[in-house]
DNA sequence: GTTTCGATCAAACGATCGTTTGAAGCCTAT
DNA sequence: ATAGGCTTCAAACGATCGTTTGATCGAAAC
């Protein structure tokens, strides 16, 4: 009957082993990459005995998806917890585009404002993972995004109901390309972090930097299209008859 | 006095080690990434002694900038050499957004017609490359990179006069990432093909879709960016408050 | 024919990897 | 106090990694 039914080691809550190594990971993965990353380095940073990681876990590998499936279960459900609230509230007029992007980007905003630490990382850990080429890690991300991108397609397909099913589809997974790739970057953050060095967030700029130029392309007219390919098209062919 | 003075191994000159290795590794590395990707494996496929790598390229990491830069360096010279002639061509008006992302989009669709086989197996590692942690991955692409990025950077700001220098570069840092992703991804280029088994290219209808998204971006007017991030702002002092 | 030098080979090196084992520790309930 | 449960621990397991070594081969140079 006690406050809590969990394990403690120390005696207090937050610094549990589990915690402790997922925090650790996070950061860890973050910074290497996973296959980089050895679990006698996780477990020395957390400051854990190594076969910790198994015993709790499993495994590295479910260790790493523990990691991921920490934050971003939470996010995805907080983007579509928006995205019904939004509707509520405009119905029984459809979403702009605007408002639904907005759904889109806030959750991330919110790790990225980092509640302590740990939420930029994530983030930036996200980003790569969407990269990487580990099947399990492909499979899984499929998996965590499937629902909330049918969720959001849907929305979008009422928004811009002039733009084909197929065209739509190729967009949004532009967006989210794009926002992995800027959620992954390194350099760059580190680069306007010298620029900038006294503005809130870093991830907080660039998604605010991010946000109108998705946008200007989700609402691109299908003209464009035809155009510019048939510049491409044209520049093929002159560099294949050269 | 003979035709070449390179080595010949078993007679045939395009199946020299070192090529061998090359091709070998280029598919492995795309597949499985650098860090997963063994040396073992990479010379079993290459049909080559253990010992070849580090003869011929010194080590591991060496191998993987050899993999990069053989099909890179070509590549970026390509992007510039086009835009020169566009600029030459469009001389003294300034370039259409529409013909520099021409010259940037052109070379990679070129690799994506596939010379023979690598060619899309090259793109999609590059795509990957772009996103691994490995410092010496970073380190090795910013200076390919370097160059052409602030060659096709004055060329867009010549283009967009009234952009800030700040915005052109982070959308163009967008472009860039936006591009490297799509090329990086396996699933979807897979369900792609499924859905589209007989048309010429899946990164080629890729990139066709990525550039009048990415182009309208590009082009945004600025007032959008005030517009969403006051909408932004507004739902993150809403859920700050909650 | 002898020498020479780059290329290839089998074999091993030391290091590090993820995982497992079995004993020891510690808190709870009986 | 005793028994039983999770949890932690040091130690080792087998496997695989990138790299190095020294011998062997083969074609060109003398």
């Amino acid at each position: 009957m006690s406050s809590s039914v969990v394990s403690l080691n120390d005696g207090r809550g937050p610094s549990a082993t589990k915690d402790r190594i997922l925090d650790a990971a996070e950061g860890l993965f973050m910074e290497h990459g996973f296959e980089a990353t050895s679990l006698r380095s996780i477990t020395a940073a957390a400051a854990v005995n190594l076969a910790a990681v198994n015993y709790h876990f499993g495994s590295k590998e479910e260790l790493f998806q523990a990691v991921l499936t920490r934050r971003l279960d939470p996010m995805n459900q907080r983007r579509v917890a928006l995205l019904d609230r939004f509707e509520r509230e405009a119905s029984p007029e459809p979403l702009s585009c605007e408002r639904i992007i907005v759904a889109l980007f806030v959750p991330a905003l919110e790790l990225a404002r980092d509640p302590e630490r740990g939420g930029k990382d994530f983030l930036r850990l996200l980003g790569r993972a969407y990269a990487d080429p580990a099947p399990f890690i492909r499979r899984f991300l499929s998996e965590q995004y499937a629902q909330m991108i049918a969720r959001f397609k849907t929305a979008f397909g009422r928004a811009l109901p002039h733009l084909p099913k197929k065209e739509l589809s190729w967009r949004l997974h532009f967006i989210m390309g794009a926002l992995s790739y800027t959620l992954a970057g390194t350099d760059v953050l580190k680069l306007i972090a010298e620029l900038n060095p006294k503005e809130t967030s870093n991830d907080e700029i660039l998604l605010r930097r991010l946000a109108p130029f998705l946008l200007a392309g989700l609402k691109a007219p299908l003209l464009d299209l035809s155009e510019v390919t048939r510049e491409i098209d044209g520049a093929l062919d002159a560099s294949a008859r050269r």
